[in-house]
DNA sequence: CGAGTTGTGTACGCTAGCGTGCCGACGCCT
DNA sequence: AGGCGTCGGCACGCTAGCGTACACAACTCG
């Protein structure tokens, strides 16, 4: 038995990985905590830490200028922040935003270079994550182009839960604005929507969401899509 | 001096490798003929072997369902097709169509393991790209929301003649809508647009790129982005 | 309790792009 | 030369979403 217990509260990458991987590379993590809000990188900045949520989650944003910038990545505690330094690369083009508050943890980046050469196992588990965020990388830059608000936002909704694994969302149609790339005024035509379908319920900055089915047969099906993938993946675990 | 010259046709993730590794690599390749329209993958098939194009170039496609489609990854000679297999996985949810005739270098997918496994400066290689490959992935997933579909086609247009090489592109409107993912008569105006400007000229499924330089500035940044970030990470080869 | 700030509803005119369908022009084949 | 299939121009009405702006409601803070 491992001194540092995989229990659940923890990252699933880093779960079962043989205990010496795994306690060696928990040794050199942090616990800390991530507010909402919290910028981790700013776009072509060095990446100093790699992150590992645990009940927090990160969004990974497109800047193209002041004005146009949506989501294209989420990492919760199904993934981690800073993919590139996998590829052996410390910069990274886009905005990491701190999307849900709680804990990660936190590991320098040469510290998580020199382990990962050290361990095979996880080597191979961050591959895999790797290959699934690259094909989801795919599929939303084609829903972004195809789907409306509507589904797009139940989508959204639903990954989100996922990571924050409660019904009680902290988010302003503001906020959902710029992770779908679309106005202020078009998010709350589409919530209005949900809502009015008993599918979901707002109430200034916070959303609950009432029926998950519901809320999935009124996403696009890039929400199960994705879903699928992860989960073809992660079963060779 | 290697038995197998590393004269510029080839590919330009071949180039530049250690001469055993790059004749060992080389050995284990065949030159094939791809034609404009062969499907080297589809959606979800078990990736079979890699292509490493030389004058060739092969576009990924993202397939929602039959009406919606769009590219979203280019690999000419600054790339290959099957990256997955770079991550240890041996599938692709994405389509692979020839897009530009002319040849590659194609190896089976075990060989390329193995080769990959045995040789360092490959692996990092390859690596790059991948990184490159995943940020073109975010950003388009923006631009194709973004942008407008006359600098999306100047943008597109660019990437193709860099691939090809010639300023003579076969292309009708019809392959041009499903590549951006918009409908013919969408593209028509585009390139009517692109036309008068002097940019361009076309004629059944011809079309001349006749001032590059006025085409950059008609496309939107993601084109000179894309290409920053490509030599940005090459130049450290 | 009142003033300010934040979040949401809504409305207006506007544009890009959609789906569709038709026509003409070109060029290839016999 | 004639016929046919492919390619491109164009036009129709329509919709989603844009930019903007204003108003009110709900909270917060002094």
């Amino acid at each position: 038995m491992s001194f540092l217990s995989p229990d659940i509260n923890t990252n699933k990458l880093l779960t079962a990985l043989p205990d010496i991987e795994r306690d060696a590379f928990l040794a050199a993590c942090e616990t800390v905590e991530l507010t909402f809000g919290d910028v981790l990188l700013q776009p072509g900045e060095v990446i100093t830490h790699v992150y590992f949520p645990i009940d927090s989650f990160i969004s990974l944003i497109v800047v193209i200028d002041s004005d146009n910038r949506m989501e294209v990545a989420m990492a919760g505690r199904e993934g981690m922040f800073g993919m590139s330094l996998i590829l052996g690369i410390e910069q990274e083009p886009l905005l990491a935003l701190v999307q849900g508050s709680g804990s990660a943890l936190r590991i320098n980046a040469d510290s998580f270079q020199q382990l990962l050469r050290e361990s095979p196992v996880l080597r191979q588990r961050l591959k895999r994550y790797l290959y699934v965020v690259m094909n989801q990388l795919a599929r939303t830059a084609a829903c972004n182009h195809f789907h409306k608000i509507e589904p797009r936002l139940a989508r959204w909704l639903l990954m989100t839960q996922d990571r924050a694994g409660t019904q009680h969302l902290q988010l302003t149609h503001e906020f959902l604005a710029m992770m779908l790339g679309v106005r202020r005024a078009g998010i709350t035509l589409a919530a209005t929507a949900l809502q009015s379908r008993g599918l979901i319920r707002y109430h200034r900055g916070e959303i609950r969401v009432l029926d998950r089915e519901g809320l999935i047969a009124a996403s696009c099906e890039c929400y199960t899509e994705d879903r699928a993938l992860y989960s073809d993946v992660s079963a060779a675990w």
